[in-house]
DNA sequence: GCCGTTTTCGGCCCGACTGTTTTCAGTCG
């Protein structure tokens, strides 16, 4: 069993939220972080390198760190993290998660009153001894309170950003209307198109007379409002969702458009840049002393530090800085550079909507090509076909072909990936169809070794075009199942075949950091709607968005390509 | 613990708000 970059950051990531109960030098504490944010990103498994100058190459990685990469590739464990855990009562980590509670109160906790897990924490409260230690008000009291008596399952979960989006764009809308208002943006993680936003992060540009936190109270969506003064509020909407609130001058709307966007680490990065050239940057404009050398634009503040405007899908510290100061950040595939669509689904099986329907609905989405790949036939998926309604489906393709102008039907199948990576269609079904999906729909907990090779014997097949939905993952409902993703990215690269990035808004699947190894792989990307119905040819946004963070180009892309040069693609797939 | 257009030593991003304080530490983003 292998060790993989989640195993590593989580081991530094336990150290560092150790050490700050501990007390120890926060400089220290953060290089830990950073280095397991670092590795989170990288579009490689770094154990695989095994070599400690690979380990020193990533940012963040000096000597220390890099032992400690090869002690747990090598061994499974680190003796750092071990000896930390014997020391540091292993419930005190879960009470730095509690609103409030950092490593200094939970130290408090522990000295005054020799708390060590929520439970005696939830004792503690019960019988009012809370109040003798120090930093611990009443207000401090009350919050921990409540967060206490939440059960478990109400743990803030970070939405998709589909379904976000539906929240969002109201209360934009809403602030951007109140008088005064010149303008309103949401930035943070949704500005960045993660696939999932803790909250909403909304920033408003008005002069000082406008004070758009108090006209909020008048939003009908709104749940309660926490806290505010005129340039900040916080609160949650009715639905629990969580926002921020700033409120800045137009002479600072970029810097403060950067600054909120972030990502942390990126800003933090351009914040050092600027520190560097002896300038300060804030969320209040790029100054020298006293001097604003940048402010109301973002690309100027950019620009002024010698850095190519990036996009906010590139905000994550992943190399974007470096890219953006030697003028090569890629540019980044838009959706209007998509020419078809390779996964749609009809009435033929789970979808909702007719042939004809859906080829008028991915017509009238700018396309010029979709692939309809009803699913196969096998337990469990709804109405799948067989291969004689396979083959009538593909005899009515022809004919609607024939009348068609300018846009093409391709034909073509979701086959289901069997336990034993055998197809649930023969391969002399799938040879006359165009586009051969393969996908995991089952047995989603195979141990890695076994889950591979399932998947691996699958693209062994001689008619797969394109592996769908690769790691199976359903945004807060199911994990991505054990796979050895780098083996089937170097399959994929090698028969070759392509890999899909879904968009489904609960899959997203390739996410961010594999549709980068893919790309860096020069393994060409399907971005792909999914689209069980007419309205759902809108999901390619959400592929293009996450295409985009993966650094993905229009030519590493397999649907940019018109007709003719795609049926060549698809052709070199075939055995 | 990392790292070098101030530095192989001595720095390490920035600001707002809250609460508990008598001038600021802790937390948060």
């Amino acid at each position: 069993m292998s060790i993989h970059n989640a195993d590593i950051a989580a081991a530094f990531d336990e150290i560092a939220d150790l050490l700050s109960i501990q007390g120890a030098n926060a400089f220290r504490i953060r290089a830990y972080r950073r280095a397991a944010q670092n590795i989170r990103g990288l579009p490689h498994q770094i154990a695989e390198a095994a070599d400690l100058a690979a380990y020193e190459a990533v940012p963040g990685i000096g000597a220390d760190l890099a032992a400690k990469i090869a002690e747990l590739t090598r061994t499974g464990h680190l003796a750092a993290l071990q000896k930390l855990r014997r020391q540091v009562p292993p419930g005190l980590r879960d009470l730095l998660s509690l609103p409030g509670l950092g490593p200094v109160r939970v130290r408090a906790l522990m000295t005054a009153l020799k708390i060590k897990n929520p439970a005696d924490l939830r004792r503690a409260v019960a019988t009012g001894r809370l109040a003798e230690v120090r930093g611990f008000g009443p207000a401090v009291r009350a919050r921990l309170e409540q967060a206490l008596a939440r059960a478990p399952s109400e743990a803030l979960k970070r939405m998709p950003i589909a379904q976000a989006a539906e929240y969002a764009e109201p209360l934009r809308r809403f602030l951007a209307a109140v008088p005064g208002v010149e303008r309103a943006e949401i930035v943070g993680s949704y500005r960045r198109g993660r696939d999932t936003v803790g909250d909403l992060d909304v920033l408003v540009c008005a002069p000082p007379t406008v004070d758009p936190a108090a006209a909020l109270r008048g939003y009908s969506d709104l749940g309660a409002l926490n806290a505010s003064g005129r340039t900040k509020a916080s609160g949650v909407l009715r639905n629990g969702l969580p926002f921020d609130l700033r409120v800045v001058a137009s002479e600072s709307f970029g810097a403060a458009l950067q600054y909120f966007t972030g990502s942390k680490e990126h800003g933090i990065r351009l914040r050092q840049r600027a520190r560097a050239r002896g300038l300060k940057l804030s969320e209040y404009g790029l100054f020298r002393g006293r001097r604003s050398l940048a402010g109301p634009s973002e690309r100027d503040v950019y620009a002024t530090l010698g850095l190519e405007w990036i996009p906010p899908e590139l905000r994550e510290d992943r190399g974007e800085l470096e890219a953006a100061e030697r003028h090569a950040l890629p540019q980044l595939l838009e959706r209007a550079d998509l020419k078809g669509d390779l996964h749609a689904h009809t009435r033929a099986s789970d979808g909702h909507d007719s042939l004809e329907d859906m080829l008028a609905a991915a017509r009238a989405a700018g396309l010029t090509y979709v692939a309809i790949t009803d699913h196969s036939r096998y337990l469990g998926i709804v109405r799948g076909q067989d291969a004689a309604r396979l083959a009538r489906q593909c005899d009515a393709i022809d004919a609607l072909n024939e009348r068609l102008r300018g846009f093409t039907v391709l034909k073509g199948a979701e086959v289901d990936i069997l336990e034993d990576g055998r197809l649930a269609l023969a391969d002399a079904a799938l040879a006359p169809l165009d586009v051969v999906v393969i996908a995991v729909h089952s047995h989603f907990d195979l141990p890695e070794a076994k889950q591979t090779a399932r998947v691996l014997r699958a693209l062994e097949r001689p008619h797969v075009t394109i592996l769908a939905h690769p790691s199976g993952r359903l945004l807060g409902e199911r994990e991505p199942y054990a796979l050895d993703f780098e083996r089937v990215l170097s399959a994929a690269h090698e028969r070759p075949c392509y890999l899909e990035v879904n968009g489904q808004p609960l899959r997203l699947d390739l996410d961010d950091v594999r549709v980068k190894a893919a790309v860096e792989r020069g393994v060409l990307l399907s971005i792909a709607s999914d689209a069980h119905s007419v309205g759902q040819f809108a999901n390619l946004d959400g592929a293009v968005r996450q295409a985009r963070r993966g650094w993905a180009r229009k030519a590493d892309v397999l649907n940019t390509r018109p007709i003719a040069q795609l049926r060549k693609l698809l052709r070199a797939t075939r055995r």
